[in-house]
DNA sequence: TTTGGAACCTAGTATTGCTAAGTACCGGTA
DNA sequence: TACCGGTACTTAGCAATACTAGGTTCCAAA
């Protein structure tokens, strides 16, 4: 991964993954793939688990443990009201950086 | 500043301050004050210091010192050849990341 | 002399993504 | 049976970066 994407990601990956879980449920190795599809090609694994630790510490989703065909138990992410707010937050967050940058860019001669 | 922001910042705020020098150099002092105006009311002083001593040792800019009428010398930084690449590289990784966020917002339901 | 603004510096902390390694479960194959 | 590969999750230690909270220097005005 490209140094700049690394620390860039830092405060977007969050963002990124529960707007993933936005009307799907979705568990940790589904996610990692979705990811990795949308892209973000070389999202390292420990990274998603480590950070859905963090979200659910935060109250942020709910988990609820299914078996699979294939392997261990999946751990099945939901968002829930808490973490729609988070979301909600970062869409501003987002918004307030992403309109400064264009402007910057436009200026950039 | 909020904790969503100061981690959003990690990986755009020294792209922001190499667009900023693009075409105009200028010292720390006064990068805070554009800062500022631009909406990042709340970047911390020391922040845009260290940011500077870092683009410095890695080469993206040229510094000359400066004597000013109101206190100690400025250092003025100016963006060399490095630098403007460096930039280059930032907003390709800014677009990607952008298009990429953009797609996750609309699909938002 | 003291105060305040301009201008710069830095040690320590928190957060977060990555590296690298590991465990657990199961089906297919030699 | 024994092994391998894919699914699925976990974790300890590291690196990068913004913040906190102090500090220093210089000069003019009160």
């Amino acid at each position: 991964m490209g140094k700049q994407m690394t620390e860039m990601l830092k405060g977007t990956l969050e963002g990124i993954v529960l707007a993933l879980l936005t009307g799907k449920a979705a568990y940790g190795y589904e996610i990692t793939t979705l990811l990795r599809e949308q892209g973000f090609t070389e999202i390292a694994e420990g990274t998603v688990y480590a950070l859905l630790v963090r979200i659910e510490q935060k109250g942020l989703v709910d988990v609820e443990k299914r078996p699979s065909e294939k392997g261990p138990p999946r751990k099945v992410y939901t968002l829930n009201a808490q973490g729609k707010n988070e979301l909600d937050e970062f869409w501003n967050t987002w918004s307030f950086l992403s309109e400064r940058l264009e402007e910057l860019r436009k200026e950039g001669n």
